[in-house]
DNA sequence: GTCTGTGAAGGGCTTCACAGCT
DNA sequence: AGCTGTGAAGCCCTTCACAGAC
């Protein structure tokens, strides 16, 4: 047996004006927060390829479609579907607009959260226009040290960048309660905005840069380096690919990690 | 899915049978690639953080010291350190300098690796301002759809950009042999340029957007998605932080990950 | 019959703790 | 005495396999 249809046709067909809708039918259970770390990562994924699949006019998959588009083990999305309290349908499948109320409810994705960037380069602007998606974050603050950057704005509707110096504002009581800081400054300033950051009353910090951070609050802070990963791709590379043979695979293998999603196909 | 050329010359960049106990000057003990992924992804971490120690002077360096700066424990560094044969000297800690040339070893950051990007927005010149650094990595081919970007040439030394259409060039013969191709382009453009990349032979990919793509191909895939971290990070916000008390630590508390590194300092 | 939900098994990684060298 | 290197314990997560609902 052979895959079924890859389909390496074009991408999704923006023919398919789907308004988000969310029909809840008494959803209410509150979910422990117990979910393990991994899978909030991949439940998070999950959110991507069914938007991607409401899109298309998918209404209703099952496990193992959706495992293959997210490029997991079925069984483990729907362990993770469970933590989430996710009722599927046996025999049928998950209903696509109920699952997505669903997950985006435990993540806290509902809510649109506060985001302050301190950074405004290439890696901040990038980050910049990902989150603008409509994925939940909104950066309602830019600080940067380059004099040709401060006082102008990246978007229309944007903030104005600010100096560094100026990341403590955003603990002012009249300005909107940021949730979330991102430092993608240079590495020399990293340390300097990350205190600020901490400083402002700012509790969770995503860090783009390699520098680590340190701090003696009570802060949450995720690290990614792009650079880093791509030595953990090379270091990879010198593997022995095992067996010699293999070309076609009969059913997909893959391989999940954290966040660095690593996905052998073979 | 046409193999132009299968890959009849597997090359074997390093081959050592044997590890060497005796170690003078040169360093030549060849360490098996039997190392965790997490450990590899904290080596190269370590890498950093030695880089910074050698610019202040340092040239000897405990363990603990190690991991303070890296925000690991010092138990696993040392375990880390074990898988790449590090000799430290008891009582004293590890030489900077030796430790440095050992790891880059046992992570083949010595020799210089070929990288082919595709996707020349904001997120693919943060990725190409990162490598640019002296890590290991040399982005020798451009990609991009953007007609206002093809025929340009984004540094004074490097590649021009080609439309995607031109990457199967990048298998032919006479162009220099691209280890890793990054996917940095948009959402609808990103499976497309990673067939391309697999048709031309490459058999390492960075996924820096949300597609999760799918081959047949014997292919080491890597995802990193910025978007998708804000969201899990989003999520730690809403855990308790366990004990209402605690400002101060007695000792640092970290709790590391894979790559994405969560830490936790309460 | 199909597919979900989940207990149980299995594996990998982190942490502990201590032996051993300087 | 101080610090490294490492076996062993422990934990968390992934995978398997099957009972149960539609």
């Amino acid at each position: 047996m052979s895959e079924p249809a890859p389909d390496p046709t074009p991408e999704v067909a923006e023919s398919a004006p789907e308004p988000a809708d969310h029909d809840d039918a008494g959803v209410e259970s509150a979910i422990d927060a117990d979910i393990p770390r991994p899978a909030v990562a991949r439940l998070a994924g999950y959110l991507y390829v069914l938007r991607s699949f409401s899109q298309r006019g998918v209404l209703v998959a099952s496990s193992g479609e959706l495992a293959r588009a997210a490029g997991v083990n079925p069984a483990i999305l729907r362990k993770d579907l469970s933590h989430v309290g996710a009722n599927g349908v046996r025999g049928v499948g998950y209903d696509v607009g109920r699952l997505t109320a669903r997950i985006s409810m435990a993540l806290h994705t509902d809510n649109v959260q506060l985001v302050a960037l301190a950074g405004a380069g290439r890696l901040g602007q990038a980050l910049l226009a990902h989150t603008g998606f409509g994925r939940g974050f909104q950066v309602v603050a830019l600080f940067d040290e380059d004099p040709a950057l401060i006082g102008q704005a990246l978007t229309p509707s944007g903030p104005t960048i600010g100096p560094l110096s100026d990341i403590d504002k955003i603990g002012s009581s009249d300005a909107p309660q940021v949730e979330i800081g991102v430092v993608a400054t240079s590495d020399d300033h990293a340390q300097r905005a990350f205190d600020a950051f901490v400083a402002a009353g700012v509790r969770q910090v995503l860090n783009v840069t390699p520098v680590s951070l340190s701090t003696d609050a009570d802060v949450v802070v995720r690290q990614v380096d792009l650079a880093l990963e791509l030595q953990v791709l090379a270091f990879q590379a010198s593997r022995p690919s095992s067996s010699g043979a293999a070309e076609r695979l009969p059913s997909g293998r893959r391989r999940p990690s954290v966040m660095g999603e690593e996905t052998v196909t073979a």
